[in-house]
DNA sequence: TCATAATGCTACAGACAGTAGCATTAACGC
DNA sequence: GCGTTAATGCTACTGTCTGTAGCATTATGA
């Protein structure tokens, strides 16, 4: 399967292998910080039963995107990983995969599939130009 | 020499939902423009039998990547679509997901989680707005 | 017409996601 | 102390998808 495996470290985790409802539960998560079983089934609107959004949120947990504490015998659910740096990972499995790992490809991937506006691209090329002080 | 085509391709599909070996079929087929499916066979290098790739290949076709031509009463795989502009809608799907359809937000995190060097989205900038005058 | 080489059809096991039931346990009030 | 209640812990079933492949069928060329 896996070709080479050559220095594997399990803490990436890729948002791609995530099914539908744990995504849109990954979501309520980063939105609101943090949240019990119970506000995630009412935010959802989904009728479901709280024994499922319990089972996702575990499972999520177990895939390391999310982390919970106990406060007084509830878990509370909160985000272990920036959404933003996880989307780049996978994003960058993407481009490795499907685009020889060039980003630029990638940004002509989209603009040509009109994923992506020129105009859009022109603006975030200039965005990103003006962010360069931006030591982080 | 008989050449039909049977381009079967109704919706547009997301290369995420694609197997380990799906995946490595696909690319072969993208790197070398068309194969058959005992070409892929050999490329593969993996102990595989003929109806496993040629399964899989259907699959991909069933699945809009592919399509093939009967040459001789064989089939000749190609691309069905730019492996560039695939990539493009995948990683649309996963900025949507998780960066709220920002663009530039998935850059940072990109650069953020180490996945994309700062320089190299410097560079990625001047190379795209260079890039100004093309099509659509 | 017969062998051969190609496809067409079908299947099965393992993984994973969606969904949920039921057992257990700890806290709080009486 | 004891029971009610609210939380979790464990387990499971089903459907879908992917990896993998066997076997039937059919067209082609000698």
């Amino acid at each position: 399967m896996t070709s080479s495996v050559t220095g594997n470290h399990d803490s990436l985790h890729d948002p791609v292998e995530l099914g539908e409802l744990e995504r849109a539960v990954l979501q309520l998560v980063w939105q609101h910080g943090e949240m019990t079983a119970e506000r995630v089934r009412e935010e959802l609107g989904r009728p479901l039963k709280e024994s499922t959004i319990r089972t996702v949120l575990r499972r999520l947990e177990e895939k390391g995107y999310l982390a919970h504490t106990v406060e007084n015998r509830t878990y509370l659910y909160r985000p272990a990983e920036d959404r933003n740096a996880v989307a780049g990972r996978a994003v960058k499995r993407i481009v490795d995969w499907f685009c020889d790992g060039s980003v630029e490809a990638l940004l002509v991937g989209m603009v040509d599939s009109a994923v992506l506006d020129r105009k859009e691209l022109q603006r975030l090329a200039e965005r990103i130009a003006a962010a360069k002080g931006g030591k982080k």
